[in-house]
DNA sequence: CACCGGTTTATTTTT
DNA sequence: TAAACCGGTG
């Protein structure tokens, strides 16, 4: 068994022994903050006698929160299921099952996840007889889950899209409570009020909780950081972990002033540095601090490794898309013939669609790779649609889930008649199941003879949920729904068969997790599981070399990192150029990626790329720009052009590579001009192609392509 | 109601 | 390019 004390530096044992009262561990990329936390828990539990449920740990992931228990059970041998190790989510959601009756919903509420939410908008955006094209409903998401969070700002908003918002905000927010349904913002909000409103549930988790954990806190939005206050009982016994130059989720309402401000919210704040990296070399890290520093308002940190300098950081510029992906995957033959396994090596890039090249490239080479966070298991259109179908067995009056399978597979029910049977049940304040029951709806006769099988089938389903085990309830269910019968006539069907024959799995496990008699509460269990977990399924595949995005990178460590497609536009991608905060928020994704690496860091781009069908000229990232040359090394088309040194902007001769007399430049602009429009007011152009240029513009416009002689665009001059 | 074809649009996404 | 979306036809 692992000791509390092994291993552990002079700053780590401070965080690990400071238990009373707030302290804020500010812990760097790579300094081993998962460390200090589990010793901590470990240390609380063994020597002060601190009994496990008396500890609430708050993580981002599932995986985060998985790892803390594996991490406790291994150094303290104690079993870690009923402990309060979770992620915000599971934490509100086990708090809810409790006591949500107090605030009007059924113990037995569903959570439905993002891709559920921007469908039901887009569904009561129809029923409200709202354009949706004033704003899309993935657009609308972010603004009404901001409402959700505070309603007064609904306020702030000018007219057209105020009036709009007003009508469509209460309308999302009943049809949830009327169909029982949460979404990931109620269970944090709904926490909060349940806290709020009812003193003896709130003294009970304060009697429950005497120290609290949270890691990632850079990452908090504000509403979680209002819950986590609202748990901290008087003794103010919290903890809290993170790395402002780590946050990158604040297009997902994540406020880093929730990190800055902690000492001033928590008097007497201890504060603890975590400055000793064990993952880098110092060439990574002085390279991710030169990246880091282009930020402002930034609390330095200095970052140090024992590792030495290691190897050089090598920028490889191809001249096509694929030449990059080509080099790459050489590269890669080359690190395993020294040595390296494919899975210390992880290729990492901004958006998705960058992967494309690479899979193909490594496909024609044979190196294995893996993909993560693509398109998990549980978002699946078949688990989505029988997880629909279960919901609708828990619940028949859920519209949601009724609305989605009631024609999937098709039974004739089309568009018009659910338009119809809605209308009706909103007016008659009926749910959809009840309406097609009502003797008065306004439904064709076939129409309601359908409808009526459909809801016999929902009630058969129950019955044999009942008497089944279920496995063999999941074959019934596709059998009676048809379900089977549409797969077996699709070329792919035989995929989703066995796709959903795997929630069979999730509801054995859920069965064993939640021993109770009733089935009906093992399947609610089960399709919260779902709801809660959907990204963790990836069952990892071993010595692959590893594709995916910077996001999905972070918390993770790679011996070999390729951060590819270093182009201005693409990373730090052009909707971001024109305003600060993105563009603080790239960098930060930057620092990120560059952090993963422990020995090898490799950056590479193209001249020339495909974006969006069109071969365009690319340029350098600002961020590889903004590595002091000396610690790079460079390749590719790179190494023809003698690089200046020591100069911040380096100037250097661009071979004229067949550009076309139209591309590239005109009279008007240039790229990376800032320019005002008379209605899309301020933006950058990120591209000139001949007399016109595409122009990203901030939030709601996005990039256009506009004349440059016309009259409502302006230059601005620089700064 | 279902299907076909033209048009539009284009980050990142712990839960 | 590619996928999602919309509107018209059979």
């Amino acid at each position: 068994m692992e000791s509390i004390w092994e291993n552990l530096n002079e700053q780590q044992l401070k965080a690990v022994k400071t238990i009373n009262g707030p302290v804020m561990a500010i812990a760097g990329a790579g300094s081993g903050k998962t460390r200090v936390l589990t010793r901590r828990i470990a240390h609380l539990i063994f020597h002060h006698q601190v009994s496990s449920e008396n500890i609430l740990a708050i993580t981002f992931t599932n995986k985060a929160a998985n790892e803390m228990k594996n991490r406790i059970y291994r150094l303290l041998g104690i079993h870690t299921r009923h402990m309060w190790v979770s992620t915000f989510h599971s934490m509100c959601a086990r708090i809810l099952r409790d006591h949500i009756e107090f605030l009007g919903y059924d113990r037995r509420f569903q959570i439905i996840d993002d891709d559920d939410t921007t469908q039901l908008i887009k569904v009561i955006l129809k029923r409200l007889n709202l354009d949706p094209k004033l704003i899309s409903p993935k657009r609308l998401k972010p603004h009404i889950m901001n409402i959700k969070y505070d309603p007064s700002i609904i306020a702030d908003y000018d007219d057209p899209i105020r009036s709009y918002l007003e009508e469509i905000y209460p309308a999302y927010q009943k049809h949830l409570k009327d169909n029982n349904l949460l979404d990931f913002e109620d269970l944090l909000v709904l926490t909060i009020e349940l806290l709020k409103k009812n003193k003896e549930v709130r003294e009970y988790y304060h009697k429950q909780f005497h120290y609290v954990l949270v890691d990632e806190f850079q990452d908090t939005n504000n509403v979680q950081y209002e819950l986590v206050k609202l748990l901290t009982n008087e003794s103010k016994n919290l903890f809290i972990v993170g790395d402002e130059d780590q946050s990158i989720y604040a297009f997902r309402g994540s406020n880093i002033e929730n990190i800055r401000n902690f000492q001033h919210d928590f008097e007497g704040a201890e504060k603890i540095l975590l400055e000793q990296n064990y993952r880098s070399t110092n060439t990574i890290l002085k390279a991710a601090n030169h990246v880091i520093k282009g930020n402002k308002n930034r609390i330095e940190k200095n970052l140090y490794s024992t590792k030495g300098d290691g190897e050089p950081i090598i920028f490889f510029k191809a001249y096509t898309y694929r030449d990059e992906a080509e080099y790459v995957a050489q590269t890669i033959q080359s690190l395993v013939y020294k040595g390296y396994r494919y899975e210390d090596i992880a290729v990492l890039y901004r958006a998705n669609n960058t992967s494309r090249v690479f899979e193909d490239t490594f496909i024609k080479k044979h190196i294995p790779y893996q993909i993560v966070g693509n398109l998990s298991f549980f978002k699946r259109k078949e688990i989505k649609d029988i997880v629909s179908y279960l919901r609708l067995i828990v619940n028949p009056h859920d519209g949601y889930s009724y609305v989605r399978v009631v024609n999937e597979p098709k039974r004739g029910i089309g568009a018009k008649t659910v338009e119809r049977l809605n209308d009706f049940a909103s007016q008659e304040q009926l749910s959809l199941f009840d309406a097609v029951l009502d003797p008065d709806n306004p439904l064709s006769k076939r129409a309601i003879t359908q409808l009526k099988a459909f809801n016999d089938l929902i009630l058969t389903l129950q019955n044999r949920l009942e008497q089944e085990d279920f496995p063999r309830f999941i074959e019934t269910l596709v059998d009676l729904t048809g379900y089977e019968k549409m797969l077996m006539d699709d070329d792919m069907g035989e995929v989703r068969y066995e796709n959903i024959m795997e929630l069979k799995n999730s509801l054995l496990e859920a069965q064993k997790n939640y021993p109770t008699e009733d089935k009906f509460d093992v399947l609610t269990q089960m399709l919260e599981d779902i709801a809660l977990k959907s990204q963790e399924d990836e069952q990892k595949e071993t010595n692959v070399v590893t594709l995916m995005t910077l996001h999905a990178a972070k918390g993770l460590e790679f011996k070999v990192v390729f951060i590819v497609a270093l182009e201005q536009g693409l990373f730090p991608l052009h909707q971001t150029l024109s305003d600060q905060k993105e563009l603080e928020e790239e960098r930060r994704l930057m620092y990120v990626g560059m952090t993963r690496t422990m020995e090898r860091l490799y950056l590479t781009n193209a001249q020339e790329r495909l974006v969006f069908g069109s071969l365009e000229r690319q340029t350098d990232s600002l961020f590889v720009r903004e590595i002091h040359p000396t610690l790079l090394e460079f390749e590719g088309l790179n190494k023809v052009i003698k690089r200046p040194e020591n100069t911040d902007r380096m100037v250097f001769k661009k071979p004229e590579v067949k550009m076309s007399k139209t591309m590239g430049s005109n009279t008007f602009y240039r790229q990376g001009d800032k320019i005002m429009h008379t209605t899309f007011g301020k933006g950058v152009v990120v591209q000139v192609l001949g007399k016109q240029c595409k122009i990203a513009f901030s939030h709601p416009h996005g990039v256009k392509t506009l004349l440059c002689d016309h009259p409502s665009l302006k230059k601005v001059s620089d700064e």
